[in-house]
DNA sequence: GCGCGGAAAATGTCAGACAATTAAATGTAT
DNA sequence: ATACATTTAATTGTCTGACATTTTCCGCGC
């Protein structure tokens, strides 16, 4: 036996992570044909389901595609931005989701995270990226948004502010912290007065980089942190009150 | 028929794709059992291999674990901090090595992030974290280390200063960005005198942090972000000359 | 009451088959 | 010779049925 690493079980385990060391440490590159499944099959001494099943957990990490036909088979597939964050936001929802997070945890990971940024996007920002986040401050100003509407617009918005700082892996480390609150946002954005508060610090964050001001844009956002801050504390008081 | 998303192919996938639905808009909770492969198979009316390998998909992103024997079965799983390090760090790594990131980006993501957990590393940290980093200095001082060494000692470092803000979100969405950059930095720390210097900066942010210093911190880390960034535009330049 | 062994239920693995798909090779007509 | 149609081979996708293994539960004997 050669790689007896774990406990005796799990052979499609085993030959996924044999597999994916190969193609994270290099051995692999991209766009590099893996052996067929039978090959494969023959290669590691078990049968073709088996070897299906480890090429299938490759797969739902995007570390694989296939292709069928003749002189088709499995490649190693080039990780793209769109899937990687796919795959980060799920990841970050899921944590926080079931791992109780305290609302405070998360809120100020996203805003520390996010106010990091500022300063490069208040420097770099472009007309798109502005005319993104105008856009969103005009939607969230409409009286007959829903709830749900409201807070995808509130990650729009913010993920403009973000990608406005031009640096993509910036944008994909942050957009895990900002989709992943999505859920703990939900509950408290269901009054008409703390809407209006939000749309207003998001005018005075788009102001400011408009103005490339980064001091300005990093105190507005301090401040909405500060705000969103009291806002979740309040209606986990009141969900505590209610459930006494 | 149903859901006819997608082209018609890869049932897998598809089955794949509903159970995960159903776990992560919360439809199915953590440690709930799900239905036995046989009884999957007949609910999507496809064999008992095509389930499997939907499974197989889930598993591979850590939604469910499975138990053999009687009353055993796919369970859903609470996703852990570890277990969504280590994906989170596959997929960045990936994603830089794959994607042609230049260095000048990922460095600079790296440490505008790192710079905005500094403050907060400085007024929480534990005299753990700070034995932590100095024994890291300690280790990165002496003569013999690898290369390898040095970097894993340099990611260790790193990341007990990023603990040290005693945010665990936090912690999370920084992993990926200091590990992420850990084949980059290989690179660039060959000679002597860069390893001499580095070491000073790592003394100068443990002290600013020992000492609850925020604004020093931020600045050795900048001074560090910027002598690091020279060093790589150094690297860059041999090598192109070398290839010419 | 307690330990022990078998039954049952479930996943893990295998073998072999057939269907579907696709690119290359081959053949044919203009 | 070139363009187009056809065959062919390779490969993945799926199914069926079987057996191995693991684990829990239940009943039996003491």
């Amino acid at each position: 036996m050669k790689t007896d690493s774990k406990i005796t079980s799990d052979l499609s385990a085993q030959i996924a992570k044999e597999i994916r060391d190969a193609i994270v440490d290099g051995r692999m590159i991209v766009d590099e044909r893996l052996p067929s499944e039978a090959e494969l099959a023959s290669e590691f001494n078990v049968s073709r389901p088996t070897v299906r099943e480890a090429l299938k957990r490759l797969a739902a990490q995007s570390l694989i595609r296939t292709q069928r036909g003749a002189f088709g088979g499995a490649f190693v597939k080039r990780l793209s931005y769109e899937e990687a964050y796919g795959q980060h936001i799920t990841t970050s929802t899921l944590l926080l989701s079931m791992n109780a997070v305290r609302f405070e945890t998360a809120c100020e990971a996203r805003y520390t995270l996010e106010r990091a940024c500022a300063p490069m996007a208040a420097a770099r920002r472009s007309p798109d990226h502005l005319a993104t986040m105008r856009a969103e401050i005009h939607r969230q100003s409409q009286p007959g948004l829903s709830d749900e509407s409201f807070c995808a617009s509130d990650v729009t918005f913010h993920r403009a502010l973000v990608d406005a700082a031009d640096n993509p892996v910036l944008s994909y480390q942050l957009a895990g912290a900002v989709e992943a609150m999505q859920p703990l946002m939900n509950m408290i954005t269901f009054t008409e007065r703390s809407r209006e508060t939000i749309v207003g610090f998001h005018t005075e964050i788009a102001d400011a980089v408009e103005a490339r001001d980064a001091e300005a844009a990093d105190k507005k956002l301090e401040a909405l942190a500060a705000y969103t801050l009291t806002l979740g504390q309040d209606a986990m008081e009141k969900r505590a009150r209610r459930s006494e």
